[in-house]
RNA sequence: CGGGGCGUAGCGCAGCUUGGUUAGCGCGCCUGCUUUGGGAGCAGGAGGUCCCGGGUUCGAAUCCCGGCGCCCCGACCA
């Protein structure tokens, strides 16, 4: 009984299985204006698991929450010249409102450096003051040409920070900080999510920035998605904003900020680092719903055992959800498989006589029977196995698709579909020039064993080229 | 902004070349019954400014002119 598949298979169109899994999983839709999302509940619900174990992460590494306007004056933009220039082409700017032409127009905050710089400059008047250490929870507008799902919309969500330190190494150890023990964290333990972490070169840098730091992670397509970024932005935004502090000498110096940003397209690597060709695979420890508890049909028995099934999983701590029985059984258990819910408890007549319950893993669809006093143990156990094993998985897989080479052109070969290691020295502006021909990038640099760099200038960099989102 | 394609029911499409009944089909939706251990079946039903404007014609989804919108591929980005 082949069924077809309800999704267009990875293999024969990518981006067309990406667009089936966000309709059919109830992700996301396109909202009326071009570019924009409205992320339906269960698309939330997976941002909302992202957004508090993020949150705790940044709130664990010092930082405390804030918030800043939506509209900024557009002179503001205009301070920091590598900014304005970065940023220019993709601004929404509001030129009329309440019912007049503005003296001034406002721009839609396509990020936030310049009017929170603002803010610094008046809040920091001594060393005592720093470092300060802010985040805020935001919507952000960068007017898309090319608008695709969580990947690249018009209007996205994202967490940025922004700190103020004393000096350059202050403001680049606590970027790395959050760089590593937040969002290379927070992608290893709860989106089992191997991530290249390195800086970008010059031609891949934030605008404004003198440093920025990625987590680069590799999609089921081969193709590169920027996951995070953290950014040292030296005193350029100091010096455009006048944040100075006086130091314990007396003397006044300008200060040294940083940023750091990650996004919903977060859901969007989610979706393409796990999914497979019967949908979405959530890493449990990320999953709104770790167990979906399905009842095989609708009869007042059945339901009441599913009930109690689904309530001793939600009281020993573990995220369930009940599957009421209405419709059919086999169309239920396809719509679970393509949201991706890690764990599935079957429950029908034959489990409730004999005191057991069916268990399927939503990755290998392996079905065990388990007694129903060893249900919460066994479910808990599985679900700790699936976090390290996606992890497992999406590593090998990885690793199977880079390629080390010593030439530009293997490296445009091994880019086709996966990572090219090659070394940096080799990339002089007409070698990037070459790969940017061919749709290929830098993605990020590496020092040769792996570790993160602290600047491009370091000897015997590798860089790590490859197709992106 | 350059090249290619498309606008017909919530979604996906046929019909257009060669104008002519009441504009169809699949999925979805509603009602009822039978079902429910891997995408259920039968019966009945609702749902349309055929993208917009103008023109030709006795008559336009169909032909002509002009708009608008969307999608895909090339220069930027979390």
């Amino acid at each position: 009984m082949a069924q077809p598949s309800v999704l267009t298979p990875q293999g024969e169109d990518f981006p067309r299985w990406y667009q089936d899994v966000v309709q059919k999983a109830e992700m996301a839709d396109n909202g009326p204006v071009r570019g924009t999302m409205v992320i339906r509940p269960y698309g939330y619900a997976i941002w909302e698991r992202i957004q508090r174990e993020m949150d705790d992460r940044i709130k664990a590494a010092g930082a405390q929450n804030a918030y800043f306007p939506l509209f900024i004056p557009e002179s503001y933009l205009h301070r920091e010249a590598e900014h304005v220039e970065g940023f220019s082409p993709e601004l929404a700017v509001v030129t009329h409102a309440g019912g007049a032409e503005l003296a001034e127009p406002v721009v839609v905050r396509p990020t936030s450096e310049t009017v929170i710089g603002e803010f610094m400059a008046k809040w920091i008047q001594s060393h005592r003051d720093l470092p300060l250490l802010l985040n805020q929870w935001a919507n952000v507008v960068r007017w898309e040409l090319r608008p695709r799902l969580f990947l690249r919309s018009s209007e996205f969500l994202w967490q940025e920070g922004h700190t103020a330190h004393a000096s350059a190494e202050d403001a680049s150890r606590y970027a790395t900080l959050i760089h590593l023990e937040v969002y290379n964290d927070f992608l290893e333990q709860v989106l089992a999510l191997p991530a290249i972490v390195g800086i970008k070169p010059p031609s891949e840098r934030f605008a404004g920035a003198v440093n920025t730091m990625t987590c680069e992670g590799m999609m089921r397509d081969g193709k590169a998605l920027q996951l995070a970024t953290s950014h040292e932005l030296g005193q350029n935004f100091a010096k455009a904003f006048n944040i100075v502090f006086q130091g314990d000498d007396g003397e006044s110096q300008y200060c040294h900020t940083a940023s750091w940003g990650a996004s919903t397209r977060l859901v969007g690597g989610l979706i393409m680092a796990h999914g497979d060709d019967r949908g979405l695979r959530v890493p449990p420890r990320l999953a709104p719903w770790q167990v979906v508890v399905v009842a095989v049909r609708d009869d007042d028995e059945v339901l009441h055992g599913a009930r109690e099934i689904a309530r001793e999983l939600l009281e020993s701590g573990v995220r369930s959800h009940l599957d009421t029985g209405r419709g059919s059984f086999g169309r239920r258990v396809t719509d679970w498989e393509i949201k991706g819910v890690p764990l599935r408890v079957e429950v029908g007549p034959r489990d409730l006589a004999s005191g057991q319950v069916t268990l399927v893993r939503r990755d290998g669809g392996e079905k065990i029977s388990v007694a129903r006093a060893e249900m919460v143990s066994v479910a808990r156990r599985l679900l700790d196995e699936m976090h390290d094993e996606f992890y497992q998985e999406a590593l090998a897989f990885r690793e199977s698709r880079t390629v080390t080479v010593a030439s530009v052109d293997e490296a445009l070969e091994g880019a086709q579909n996966g990572f090219a290691r090659v070394p940096w020295d080799l990339l002089d502006e007409a070698a990037e020039a070459r790969l940017k021909a061919d749709a290929v990038t830098v993605r990020c640099l590496v020092r040769a064993d792996g570790t993160l760099p602290l600047h491009e200038k370091e000897p015997d960099l590798v860089a790590v080229v490859a197709k992106s989102y």
